[in-house]
Parts: structure tokens; sequence; C-alpha cells
DNA sequence: GGCACATGCCAAAGATTATTGGCAGGTGCC
DNA sequence: GGCACCTGCCAATAATCTTTGGCATGTGCC
């Protein structure tokens, strides 16, 4: 994943994901590794119903994926793994992903 | 500016700025050069107060800076310009970031 | 003075996020 | 059965962010 893959929208949800304490550390604990939900909370030291909606807007935007496997004893495990992405954000960048913004009001006066 | 240069929540902080569109179009066009707040709020077809505000969020995040200037006719008029920045994110970019964040719980079990 | 343009700020309402606690289901094991 | 572990989801609250409209300031000019 790349910065111009991504539409101006797209860009924004992204950076909306990242933008969070919570959601870093969960991709930079991932980052080390993929990890079940419970144990992945334990290790953060945040409730399991926090890091699942975490886990959801991450999975959401893309930056991480998600495998439902059966361990030996059965139990249902959900194991998460981050994306690989790069993102390079510069002014003329983000000037370019301006452009395909859906505009929520709009402010398209010209052609 | 770079990736690196942030703490992690100076980083957090420079994320959540960037994703809004509104934002994103005032830095977009920012990008094409140095505006004052009543013009850029025409071009962009928002009004003023709601630009101010994303202004000030975009200063203070360090993204854009301004000069307050009196024009030949005597109007004070407040210029603002893109600060040059680039931010390379990836996993391990954002790995490193998480472990300057200042924990709003704090979840350090261990030592 | 009245008009056009520039700035700044604020209070209030609306919309969106973040977080908690509980309850549901399922498995294996003593 | 009871306990420990896994999953998922929801309703309610708290905390934040976004946006509007108005009002106040100042300038030059006819």
């Amino acid at each position: 994943m790349q910065t111009d893959d991504l539409s101006g929208d797209e860009l924004v949800q992204v950076l909306a994901t990242l933008a969070n304490p919570h959601r870093m550390r969960v991709l930079a604990a991932l980052a080390g590794g993929r990890n079940y939900v419970s144990q992945l909370a334990r290790e953060l030291g945040i409730s399991r119903a926090l890091l699942q909606v975490h886990l959801k807007r991450l999975e959401k935007a893309g930056l991480v994926s998600a495998t439902l496997e059966l361990s030996e004893d059965g139990k249902a495990m959900k194991f998460y793994e981050v994306t690989p992405f790069v993102l390079h954000l510069t002014p003329q960048a983000l000037a370019g992903a301006a452009r395909t913004l859906t505009t929520p009001n709009d402010a398209e006066k010209d052609s």
C-alpha cells in the first residue's frame, strides 16, 4: 500500500486511523509479529472490547488483516497482522490527494 | 520536518491534523503559494471562521506558518504558507514513534 | 458617515469518537 | 457441572471535533 494508491478520502481515513495512541501501539505491537486479540489486549494492557474496536478500525482502513484460526485445543483465535505500507506524505502528495476528495459540502464554483 | 523528528504524541497530532478534508485542501491550496485568510476562504468556498479554526490547527501542528503583513493600502493581512515536511510512514516507523507515546491510561506493567 | 475589505473571537449546536461493562456464544479439561 | 480460555456485539456515557452566525476591531475611500 502506497500513498498514491489511495484516493483523497481513503487517505483521510487512513490518517485518521493512524492518529490514535492506542491504534499506533496496536500497529507497533503487530509490527513485531502477528497476534490474537485476547493476548494482544493483555500485552497492551487494555480491555478486549476496546482493542476490538480499534482493530476493526485498522482493518477497515486496510492497515491490518485478520485470520480466524483454530488452536490445537480447539479454541477459536483471531490472528491479526499488519499490512505492509509506505506512506510518503509531503505537501505535494497531499495536494494531489486533495484533488480526489469527495467534497462534503462542495466548493466547486468554477468548472 | 521529518517523521523521526517527532515524538509519538506529536506524530499523532500531526496525523490527526492531516486527517481532515478541509485541512487537506487548505494545505493543497497553500502548497501552490502563500495566501491570506479571506482570499483563501473565498477560493476554497468556506467561511472565514471555519477556515481560521483549521488554519490554527494546522499551525499548532507545525504544518503551516503565518505572517501578519500590511498591504499597500494599509489593510492588515495574515499570510499563511506551508512548512515543508516529509513524513515517511511505515509500520516500523510507527513502532518507533509508539515507544515515545505518553500513555493516557498507562499500560506499563513490566519494567 | 457609510461601504468594502481585512482581522479576531466566542458561545452554542451538531456530529463523531472513545471507552466501559455486561451479556451472548463456543471449546477443552478436571 | 464448573472453570478457564476464546470470540462477538451492544447500549450508554464521556470526551472531542466540526461548523455556524454574530459581534467587535481596524484600515482606506467616496
